[in-house]
RNA sequence: GGGAUCUUAGCUCAGCUGGGAGAGCAUCUGCCUUACAAGCAGAGGGUCACAGGUUCGAGCCCUGUAGGUCCCACCA
C-alpha cells in the first residue's frame, strides 16, 4: 500500500493525475454496440479565447456529466474543439499586422489567410491546454476545428441543400452595418443600448406655400437620405399635407408627404422622416410606397457622394455641422434631450448604421417549425424550464438570417458568378465553366459566412455528416447540451433548426443552462473592468478540484453566480477535510487485514447506519444527477462525508480501532473503506483529481474514472440500525450541550448514567457505550432503568424516552442548570402547543393525510414524556436549594 | 411595450412534487480530544419584500403592489 502525503497538496498531483488518464486513454470512447452512447459536444471555445470562469463552469459541468455517466457504464463520448470565430481571430490578426506596418489589403486575401492559420497554430490550442487544466475528460482524440476538412464539408453541404431548397437567398436588404468592422452581422449580433442624445424638431418647408412641416428625429445627418414624409392617415393635423410636396433642407430635394399607418400619432410631432436606406421601418414604409432608397453612406460611415456637399464627413461631424446651418435656416425649431435605444455591434461596441446591401439570408419560416414544435411536445428540454419561453417567443418571431459577411477569415460562400452573363451558381466545388453561357469565368462571391452558420452544424459536423459515419449513427444525436443563458439565440436555437433539417432530429435531448459567473460585487466580469478572475490562478493556488466544487455549489442552474475566494477557500478545507480522512482511515488499515468481503451480520449498529447512510445517498445523488441538480447532488455528497462520516462515524468509531482486542474492529474497518469508496466514487465527477489519488492508493483497482457508480443496494438498508444511531447521537448532543452550558471541557470526563424504562433504548445504549462513551466524553457509562444510586444533584438531559445523568458534584451550579431547564421547558412548551394545535384542529384531523397525523400525535407523545421529565427535574432542583 | 427572474440570517445564496426555516462565510463562546487549527464542540442571528387569495396547512401555488436585475421589441 501506498501511503497519502502528510497534506493536501493538489499542485503536481492533478498534472501527473490527468496525464495518467490521457495515457490510459480513459477519455477516448468507439462506437460499441454493446453499450448505451451518451454523448456531449463541448460548445467550442474561440480560437481567440483564454480561459475564463465561464469556460471553467460550463466545461465543470459538462465533466461531471460525462464522469458520471461513464462510471454508470455508459459508453460516454465528450467532443471538443474549437470555432474559429470569424470576427474576433480576424480583429486580432489584423492588429497584429499593424503592428508590424501591415496592411491587410496590401497583403491579399490569400496572404492573410495564410498569416491567420499560422496564428491559429500558435495561439489558437492555449485555451485547449487550458481546458485540460480543469479535469475535462474529452476524447481529445476526436478534437475538432470549425474550419478543418470534415467541418468546411458540412458547410458546405448544408449551404448548397438550403440554397437548392430556396431557403438560402441572396437579396438586397436592410441589414446591420458595423462601420468599424466593415461588415454586415445578423439581429442577434446587435446590442440594443440605452443612450442619452436629442431629439432635433426640424421644419421642412411645403411647396409653394410659406408653411412648414416639423418633424423630430433623432439622426438629423439621415436627411440627406430622405425619401419622403409620413404621416398617420387617421391623424386629423395633418390631413391637409398628405400628398403635398415638402423641400428637404439643405439639399432642396423635393419628397411627397405620404401616409402611413406605422406612424404613431402620438409621438414626437406625429411627422416622420422617411429614409428607407437607413432606417428599418423606413425601409419597410418605402417599400410599400415605392419610395426611392438613397444610400447616403460609404461603408466607414462618412458620407458618400449622394450627400451633396457634405461629403467625406463622418457622420457624426455632419451631423453636427447640418445642425448648425438648420439653425442658421432659422429651420431648427428645438433640441430636446431623448433618451433612445441604439444598435451597437456586441463585440466593438460601434453603433451600428442600417444599410440596404445586397447580402446572403436564411429564410427560417420553414426551419422555425420543428424547432418550436420539440420543444412544445417535449423532445427537447430545457433545465431549467423556463427558458423555453425564452426559446419559444425567439423562434415564433424569427426573421431571416442574414450570414454573408464582409470578412475573410470563415467559411467561403460557395457562391460563382459568371464575368460574362452574371448567372450564379452555387457548388460545393468552383465550377469550370458557366452553366448558362459556358464562359470560363468565373468569380467566388468574395463574403464568407457568419461564424454561427459553422458552429450550428457541429453537433453532427464533429460526428462526421453529411458521411453516414458508424460514429454519427451511434452518438447521434446527443444527449444534453450544456451552455449559457448568453448564447441560446446565437448557437442554441440554430443547432437545433439545422440538426432536424439535416438530420431529422433534435441534435440534443436536453440543454442544460447555467449563468454567469460574476465577480464579488455581482459585476461581469469583463476585460475593460479588469475584475476578471483567472481560473488558473485559482487552480494553482487550490487546485481544480477547489475550483470545481466552488462553481457547482450553492446556486440554481439558470442564475447567476458571485465568484468568492472565501468559497474557494471553503471548497479547498473540504477537499483537505477528505484527505485526512483517508490519510487516518489508511493509517488504521495497515493495522489489521481488511477482508474484501464481509458477513454483514458481524456490523455493529454504527457500521450498519453508515453504510445505510452512503446508500441512501448514493440513491438520491443518482437521483439528483438525472434531472440535473449538480449542485444539490454535491452539496448531499459535501454533508455526508463532512458531518455524518467524519463528525460522527469516525468518532464513533475510534474506540474500537484503538482497542486490538476489539472483536468489532475489522468490522469497523472493513465499513470505513467501504463507506469512503462509496463516497469517493459519489464526488469524483466533481473532484475528480482527489478522489482518484485517494482511491488509488486506497484500493487495487486502476482508476476511479473508470470504477462502478454506487447503486442502492436493500442489503445495505438497515432501518432499526439507523434509528439505534440516531437515538444515541440525540443522546450525545444533549450531553455536549450541558457540559458547553456548564464550560466543562472535554478534558475533564465524568461518569455518565443513562436511564430509561424502555427496555429496548436501554439495549441500545449498552450495545453503544463504547463509542457513546467517548463521543460523550465519559469516563464511564451505566444503563439502568431507574435512578438508584445516582446523585440527587446529577445534571441530566432529557431525550425522548429517556434521561442522560452526569453526577458534576464539585460543579454544579444549580442556578445554571435551572436556568437552562427552564429553556428547555420553553422550547418544549412551544412544541406542544404546536401540536398541539394541529391535532385538536377538527379540519385537519379529518383532512390531512394519516401518515402527517401519526407523525404529530407521536411528537405529541415524546415532547409531553419529555415535558414531564424536565418538569420533575425543576421541581427536584427548587427543592434542593 | 412584452417577457423572464429575483427580493429568505450581517454578506452570498440553497430550499426538489405545499407538512416543524438551511449552508458557506462573518460574529461570539469553549477546546491544540493521538486524521485534519485548512480543525473540533457550541451559541447568537430570519413577521422567508408587502397585501390579499386558495388550502386543514404556504418560503413554495394564484392575484395584485413595490423595488432590483436581465432579455426581447421598429416608436422616428
Amino acid at each position: 500500500m501506498k501511503e497519502l502525503a502528510k497534506t493536501y497538496d493538489p499542485k503536481g498531483m492533478e498534472d501527473r493525475i490527468y496525464k495518467n488518464w490521457l495515457d490510459k486513454k480513459y477519455f477516448h470512447a468507439e462506437v460499441d454496440r454493446s453499450k448505451k452512447p451518451f454523448t456531449i459536444v463541448m460548445p467550442p471555445p474561440n480560437i481567440t479565447g483564454k480561459l475564463h470562469m465561464g469556460h471553467a463552469l460550463d466545461n465543470t459541468m459538462q465533466d461531471i456529466l460525462i464522469r458520471y455517466k461513464r462510471m454508470q457504464g455508459y459508453n460516454a463520448l465528450w467532443v471538443p474543439g474549437t470555432d474559429h470565430a470569424s470576427i474576433s481571430t480576424e480583429v486580432k490578426v489584423i492588429n497584429k499586422l499593424k503592428e508590424e506596418g501591415i496592411d491587410k489589403n496590401e497583403l491579399g486575401r490569400e496572404g492573410f489567410l495564410k498569416r491567420t492559420w499560422e496564428w491559429r497554430e500558435e495561439y489558437g490550442h492555449t485555451i485547449v491546454e487550458q481546458l485540460k487544466k480543469i479535469g475535462s475528460s474529452c476524447d481529445w482524440d476526436r478534437e475538432r476545428f470549425t474550419m478543418d476538412e470534415g467541418c468546411s464539408e458540412a458547410v458546405l453541404e448544408v449551404f448548397c441543400r438550403l440554397y437548392e431548397k430556396g431557403y438560402i437567398y441572396k437579396g438586397s436588404r436592410i441589414i446591420n452595418w458595423c462601420p468599424v468592422c466593415g461588415t454586415s452581422i445578423s439581429d442577434a449580433e446587435v446590442e440594443h443600448e440605452e443612450q442619452a442624445g436629442h431629439f432635433w424638431h426640424i421644419n421642412y418647408p411645403i411647396k409653394d406655400s410659406d408653411k412648414f412641416v416639423e418633424i423630430a428625429t433623432t439622426r438629423p445627418e439621415t436627411m440627406l437620405g430622405d425619401t419622403a414624409l409620413a404621416v398617420n392617415p387617421e391623424d386629423e393635423r395633418y390631413q391637409d399635407i398628405i400628398g403635398k410636396t415638402v423641400i428637404v433642407p439643405l439639399i432642396n430635394r423635393e419628397i411627397p408627404v405620404i401616409a402611413d399607418s406605422y406612424v404613431d400619432k402620438e409621438f414626437g410631432t406625429g411627422v416622420v422622416k422617411i429614409t428607407p436606406a437607413h432606417d428599418p421601418n423606413d425601409f419597410e414604409v418605402g417599400r410599400r410606397h415605392n419610395l426611392p432608397e438613397i444610400n447616403i453612406l460609404n461603408d466607414d460611415a462618412t458620407i458618400n457622394a449622394n450627400g451633396g456637399k457634405y461629403v467625406g464627413m463622418d457622420r457624426y461631424e455632419a451631423r453636427k455641422v447640418m445642425v448648425k446651418e438648420l439653425e442658421e435656416l432659422g429651420l431648427l425649431v428645438k433640441v430636446e434631450d431623448h433618451v433612445h435605444n441604439v444598435g451597437t455591434h456586441d463585440r466593438c461596441g460601434t453603433t451600428i448604421e442600417p444599410m440596404i446591401k445586397q447580402q446572403w439570408f436564411v429564410a427560417m419560416e420553414e426551419m422555425a417549425k420543428p424547432a418550436i414544435e420539440a420543444v412544445k411536445n417535449g423532445d427537447l428540454t430545457f433545465v431549467p424550464e423556463r427558458f423555453d419561453k425564452t426559446y419559444l417567443h425567439w423562434l415564433e418571431n424569427i426573421r431571416d438570417w442574414c450570414i454573408s459577411r464582409q470578412l475573410w477569415w470563415g467559411h467561403r460562400i460557395p457562391a460563382y458568378y459568371c464575368d460574362e452573363c452574371g448567372e450564379i451558381v452555387v457548388s460545393k466545388t468552383a465550377p469550370d465553366v458557366c452553366p448558362k453561357c459556358g464562359c470560363k469565368h468565373l468569380t467566388q462571391d468574395p463574403d464568407t459566412l457568419d461564424t454561427w452558420f459553422s458552429s450550428a452544424l457541429w453537433p453532427f459536423s464533429t460526428l462526421g455528416w453529411p458521411e453516414k459515419t458508424e460514429e454519427l449513427d451511434y452518438f447521434y444525436p446527443t444527449d444534453v447540451l450544456v451552455t449559457g443563458y448568453d448564447i441560446i439565440f446565437f448557437w442554441v436555437i440554430r443547432m437545433v433548426f439545422s440538426g432536424y433539417e439535416q438530420t431529422g432530429k433534435s441534435p440534443f435531448h436536453h440543454v442544460l443552462i447555467h449563468g454567469l459567473v460574476r465577480d464579488s460585487l455581482g459585476r461581469k466580469m469583463s476585460k475593460s473592468l479588469g475584475n476578471g478572475i483567472d481560473p488558473l490562478e485559482i487552480i494553482e493556488q487550490y487546485g481544480a478540484d477547489a475550483l470545481r466544487l466552488t462553481l457547482i455549489t450553492g446556486n440554481a442552474p439558470g442564475n447567476d453566480m458571485r465568484f468568492y475566494m472565501e468559497r474557494v477557500e471553503s471548497s479547498r478545507n473540504f477537499a483537505n477535510k477528505i484527505w485526512n480522512a483517508s490519510r487516518f482511515i489508511m493509517m488504521n488499515e495497515e493495522s489489521a487485514e481488511v477482508p474484501e468481503n464481509i458477513d454483514l451480520s458481524t456490523l455493529t449498529s454504527a457500521d450498519k447506519w453508515i453504510l445505510s447512510k452512503v446508500n441512501t445517498l448514493a440513491k438520491d445523488v443518482t437521483a439528483n444527477m438525472d434531472k440535473f441538480e449538480l449542485g444539490i447532488a454535491v452539496q448531499k455528497i459535501y454533508d455526508f462525508i463532512w458531518e455524518e462520516f467524519c463528525d460522527w462515524y469516525i468518532e464513533m468509531v475510534k474506540p474500537r480501532l484503538y482497542n486490538d482486542a476489539d472483536e468489532t474492529k475489522t468490522a469497523a474497518l472493513w465499513t470505513l473503506k467501504t463507506v469512503l469508496i462509496n463516497a469517493l466514487k459519489l464526488l469524483h465527477p466533481y473532484m475528480p483529481f482527489i478522489t482518484e489519488e485517494i482511491f488509488c492508493n486506497l484500493c487495487d483497482e486502476e482508476s476511479i474514472m473508470i470504477s462502478a457508480w454506487p447503486e442502492y443496494k436493500d442489503e445495505w438498508n438497515f432501518a432499526e440500525d439507523e434509528f439505534a444511531v440516531e437515538t444515541i447521537k440525540e443522546a450525545v448532543r444533549a450531553i455536549r450541550n450541558v457540559r458547553s452550558g456548564m464550560n466543562v471541557p472535554p478534558s475533564k470526563k465524568a461518569k455518565v448514567f443513562v436511564v430509561s424504562e424502555n427496555e429496548k433504548l436501554r439495549k441500545i445504549f449498552e450495545n453503544g457505550h463504547i463509542f457513546f462513551g467517548s463521543l460523550g466524553y465519559a469516563s464511564e457509562v451505566t444503563v439502568q432503568c431507574d435512578k438508584t444510586g445516582i446523585a440527587e444533584d446529577a445534571v441530566s438531559a432529557m431525550i425522548p424516552e429517556a434521561q442522560i445523568c452526569m453526577p458534576f458534584a464539585e460543579l454544579v451550579d444549580i442556578e445554571k442548570e435551572i436556568e437552562r431547564l427552564k429553556k428547555e421547558e420553553a422550547r418544549l412548551q412551544k412544541e406542544l402547543a404546536r401540536v398541539n394545535g394541529m391535532l385538536s384542529n377538527e379540519k385537519f384531523v379529518s383532512k390531512a393525510p394519516q401518515s402527517k397525523i401519526d407523525e404529530e400525535k407521536e411528537k405529541l407523545a415524546k415532547y409531553t414524556q419529555m415535558m414531564e421529565q424536565v418538569k420533575l427535574r425543576l421541581s427536584q432542583l427548587a427543592y434542593s436549594r
